[in-house]
DNA sequence: TGTTTTTCTTGACTTAAATCAGTGTTTTTA
DNA sequence: TAAAAACACTGATTTAAGTCAAGAAAAACA
């Protein structure tokens, strides 16, 4: 009984409560599907709960088998992956209530890895708990391809970044994003912490460390942002907007001529 | 009956044939499942044929209700996401086999358009009775995650060319991977005709047109390739992958010092 | 708690690819 | 089938971001 734990109550456990589905905060951003409570209970008994992961530990290997699917409870992680020739490509930064190892169902591998940026506890989905459950609960394997279909589209705005903006509009557009994603989860929009280094950063965007340095330096000195360490605030939100490329007012200025 | 057709014959249809998915050519590739006979015949009567699509046509817009996956018959289209400031970024080119609008899963809307690049001809499935076909075929959903799964990888492994990759080297892994492609459908791997232009593989690769020309003129003066117009032939395919990054042999030399 | 190691920042310089400008070549369509 | 339009190629020049080098600050460690 104790050690499982379901979907919804994982995250209620990370803030000191029993571990269940059905009392979890973070329930309505993980798998926000209506699932009676039979389903739910049943959810409960599939989740495995590991240890704790620590800051650079693997969650799962490229090349691993694929067998599970990890909700974060609390913490972070990077998902990258491996070129043959060595290049490390950071595919995207993984926060609580996200769903990690979705795109193992393209094969029979994992085609990227996940390592811990600080400490995570997640909750593990054991891939044939999974399939079966699937098979049960109507909702939940369609609720898994929006999750899927929802990582499809980040990537291909990730790719509009990597092929059309420059270094500054990447970087805001970066700050932006997190910040949309911290306040989903009822954190503060305007100021968090970055568990990833500057590499991580640089990596991710395709751009060098010093790039990304600098421009977090011309950023405060423009009155954008504000930094201590990792500690970010966002100063001026509308100018980090339009540098990112929101369909600013002054732009459709030199259209005919 | 006529009119309605199947995965597996869609394809078969294309070549002459009779319009059923149990007698389609592609069914391997399009939706390699195992069915049933019963199954088929379900797959047949959800699948709607349209008129062709002529080169230029969109099969579905940014935006649009979504309301359809599309297998591609014959032909070939390209996806591309428009920004609020009206850069365009195409995603990928799909070939005949493929299923496109699968992201459209991540919401109620495509998040991407997808225009012909020559007279296309497609297998439109429509979402209503896919999923009721879904909850019927037990493999079907799983297949179809396969395939989300697998265009996730897809564009992954996209961002690491975009951010790690200089021009030559990503317009190597364009001509190869494109190569890979015609071949799994029983085409021609050395030599195809690029239904793409050039401004498309440009925007595609994140560089300029005048340095998309100027590699094909580079590759073909170094017998990596010979064109003519958008007919392509792979001369070197050896030369062509390691500068694609393959595990060249002679990578590894200087690593400690 | 001091020391080592890693991460971050800054400056000087280089370079790959973009931009600008113009010509040649297909494809479209009228 | 001739004119127009779209597409493809080439050269000269500019530039954004990379690389190299070195010091400062933070983290990790012992």
């Amino acid at each position: 009984m104790t050690g499982e734990q379901n979907i919804v109550d994982f995250i209620a456990s990370s803030r000191g409560n029993k571990t269940h589905c059905s009392t979890c905060s973070l329930s309505s951003l993980c798998l926000p599907i209506a699932l009676e409570s039979s389903d739910l209970d049943a959810l409960d008994k599939v989740i495995k709960r590991g240890r704790p992961i620590q800051k650079g530990e693997l969650l799962f290997k490229q090349g691993d088998p694929f067998n599970a699917v990890y909700a974060i409870r609390t913490g972070a992680v990077k998902t990258f992956t491996v070129a043959p020739s060595g290049e490390e490509q950071i595919t995207g930064f993984n926060l609580a209530s996200e769903l990690v190892g979705l795109s193992g169902y393209s094969q029979d591998t994992y085609p990227l890895s996940a390592k811990a940026l600080e400490t995570t506890t997640v909750c593990e989905l054991p891939l044939d708990k999974l399939e079966t459950l699937c098979d049960e609960i109507p909702g939940l394997r369609k609720q898994l391809m929006k999750n899927m279909g929802g990582e499809i589209r980040q990537d291909q705005q990730m790719m509009l970044q990597l092929s059309k903006r420059s270094a500054d509009e990447r970087l805001a557009y970066f700050l932006l994003e997190l910040s949309g994603r911290f306040e989903r989860r009822g954190f503060s929009a305007k100021a968090f912490r970055l568990s990833m280094s500057r590499v991580d950063i640089s990596n991710y965007l395709g751009l060098a460390v010093e790039t990304v340095s600098r421009i977090f330096t011309r950023f405060q000195k423009s009155e954008l942002i504000a930094t201590e360490g990792k500690e970010v605030s966002l100063v001026n939100v509308n100018g980090l907007s339009e540098l990112a490329g929101n369909p600013a007012i002054n732009e459709e200025c030199n259209a005919a001529h």
